[in-house]
Parts: structure tokens; sequence; C-alpha cells
DNA sequence: ACCTGAACACCGTTCAAGT
DNA sequence: ACCTGAACACCGTTCAAGT
């Protein structure tokens, strides 16, 4: 507001302008040209200019822009986590929790392609993820698998190795994901159909009780 | 090798360098350039290099640089048509060739991920895929429905839309593939484990007799 | 018909310089 | 500490020109 006074102990002098947190910035802006522009239009000038700032000075706050897209690429695990995690307890577990929690991923992949395509689109170079990154990528794995350990404990399905399993129904939530988001599902019957019908499957498939033949 | 001759009616002027197929050997070293150095290496630039030609050259056969990826992601689904294919002849059908199907599926991904990547990576803009790839990519499709159908028939498995299923399977496939591919699935057990784990689940999903509760 | 070379408008990154 | 502007080595694409 005031242009010109130096209020007080302020270390910063007002009449330059200063991001608070140009980091973060950054990345939601970063996200905000994925979106719009896909993965390849995503440009660190064009980033820049919309921050109006230089185009060099996120060298300041990232190694480079590989760095970048894992800072993206973290936020979308977490935001996986968060909401698979969510859907579980707000069903109480059991096999509502579990289908909960394939809607709720499948859901989100579709409503935030931005984050999903640079989690698993292979833009990520394997020399850019860190400590962090795993970490971020395993939390979020292992709410499947603690659900499915819990399923186990209830007797609701095979005892088979929880992790096994848990990469059985990723690779399954995943796949739908991958599909919608890459336009390889016809709008009809669409993939929200598909999710439930292969929900239905999967129960079946982790099902305890053994088939004849 | 004779350097000077016109031999006979050659139309072509024998000193003169002309690619007998240009079209392909452009196709080839695309592949090439993306096994060795990902989409993001493979260049117009670097591919006239290699073949030595003008990096302009190309213009001559495909529109631009998203049609000579189209026509890399042609040839992968190609070449997962025909190696599904093969697997359920060689097995006669039933069980053991929906197994030898996905197996072929997989392991086809994973010793092509150049393919792959173009073909599920995003990097073919929507605008690019032409009458031919929407063909290719149904009959890679076709293969698996047709599967499915048979083993209807034998009364083998459940009696649901055979579409619905085969993108069920697909995406379970897809899933396994992409997350080897990106790397989140760990050498110990490995993709061929978690594989053989999820056809076993994938037969009692789609299993018919009915189960308690 | 098929290919070339120069030119154009981009890109990520480096680096000396400013405050 | 944080940011800038110029420079460098790239990129896809266009286009007049050559054969």
């Amino acid at each position: 507001m005031a242009p010109s006074g130096t209020r007080g102990r302020r270390k910063k002098p007002a009449h330059r302008y200063h991001h608070g947190d140009l980091r973060n910035a950054l990345v939601e802006e970063a996200l905000r040209l994925i979106r719009a522009e896909g993965v390849g239009g995503m440009t660190l000038r064009a980033i820049g200019e919309r921050l109006g700032v230089s185009r060099t000075a996120l060298y300041r706050h990232f190694a480079d822009k590989q760095a970048l897209l894992a800072a993206v690429g973290q936020e979308g695990f977490r935001m996986l986590r968060l909401a698979t995690q969510e859907a579980w307890d707000r069903e109480g577990g059991g096999f509502a929790g579990l289908a909960a929690m394939q809607v709720a991923y499948v859901n989100l992949a579709i409503a935030y392609p931005a984050h999903y395509r640079v989690i698993f689109g292979g833009v990520v170079a394997p020399e850019a993820v860190g400590a962090e990154f795993e970490a971020e990528a395993s939390g979020a794995f292992d709410v499947l698998v603690q659900a499915l350990v819990s399923l186990q404990k209830e007797g609701l399905i095979r005892g088979d190795d929880p992790r096994l399993m848990a990469r059985f129904v990723w690779a399954r939530v995943h796949g739908t994901a991958m599909l919608a988001i890459d336009g390889y599902l016809p709008d009809d019957p669409g993939a929200g159909r598909l999710n439930q019908h292969a929900i239905g499957r999967i129960r079946r498939a982790l099902s305890l009780s053994p088939l004849p033949e």
C-alpha cells in the first residue's frame, strides 16, 4: 500500500517487490501451465513471465527444471495418500472402504491429470527423484497395504503377501486412470462404469473361499 | 558397388545417394534414439544427422514431428496385437491362453519401453492420431475381447459385457507394465512374480461360480 | 519429386553483475 | 541472499532455392 515508508522493523524495503514464497508460487504456476498447455508447454520462461520474475529466478530455489517437476510429483503423491486415506476412514474400512479408495484414486487422477502425468509419464528423470519423493510415493502405497492388512485381520480376504496384493490392486487402478487420461476409454460406458465393474471383480479376486476345479 | 555407371534402365543416378525407404529409416532411427536417450532426446536434428540427411528431409514423409511419433505408436500397437494373438494361439486358447496373453503383453511392454511410452506417455497429441492409428489400437484391443468371448462360449468365465471385462484386464496389464517401466516395482519380487500373482487373481475375478455371502 | 541451407521464434542453463 | 540480462548451445518449423 504505502509506497515509500520503512514501516517500523520491516527487514525488506517496501518499495521492492518480493515474493513471500517464490518456491511455492513456482510449483503452483508450473501446475497451472501443465494443465493448460500440457507438460511440453511448461517452460521456465513462461513461468517467470507469468510470475513477473526473471526466467532464471527459479534457480535460487531449485537445482533445475527436473527438480521443479519432482516437487510437482511429490505433491501429487501426497494428494493420493490423503484422498485414499480419507476414503478408507470415511467408510470405516471393510470392503466398502476398499471400494471407496479405488474410486477416490481413479477420480483424483482424472481430476488432476497434470500431477498424474508428471508422476507416471516418465517426465521426472530417475536422477531427479530424491529421498523425499520416494518417501511420499511409498507413503501413498502404504495406505493401500494397511487397508489390505486390515481386511486380512478381519478374515475378509486371502492371506497372500499384502504388498503383492497391493501392487495388484495398484496396477488395476493405475491402469484404469492412465487409460482414462490418455483417452482410450470411450465416453460410453465411461471410466466410472468400468471402475465400478472392476471394483466388483477385484473383490472377488481377493476373496477367500475356494473355487471348484 | 560400381560408383559411376548408369546401369541399364535405372531411374536414379547411381552417384547420388538416395534412401530406398527414408520413411521407414526415419521411424527406426526415431526408435533407436528414444531407446537410447528417452523421448526428450529424440530430436529431428539428431535423426537427420544419424541418417546423413538434412534435418528437414522428414517433412517430405511426415507432416511434422507429431506425425512421426504417431507412426511409432502405430507400430507399437501392431506389435502388441501380434504378440498377444500369437500367445493365445500357441496355448490353444483357454485359461492357459489368457495367461500367456498377459505374460506376452507385459513382457513386450518392458522389452520395448520406447514404443510403450510413445503410445501411453501422452507424447502423441490427440490431433496427430489418425484413422490408421485408431484402427491399429482397436485391433490390439479386439484380440483380448475375442479371447474373452471364446472363454465365455466354453462356459469358463462369467457372462458380463466382454468389452467391459476386456478393459478391466487391459487396465491390469497396462498398469503393471507402466509401473515396471517407471521403476515403481522393486526388483524383488519383481514384475514377473507380480504378473504371475495377478494372473491367478484375474482368473478368479472372471470366474463363474457364485461366492458365499 | 525430393532435398537443402538459411532464417525464425523458441528452449534450458550459465555466469558476471547488480542490489 | 536474491535477482537480473546477456550469452550460449540447443530445439521444431518455414520457405525460397537447387537438382
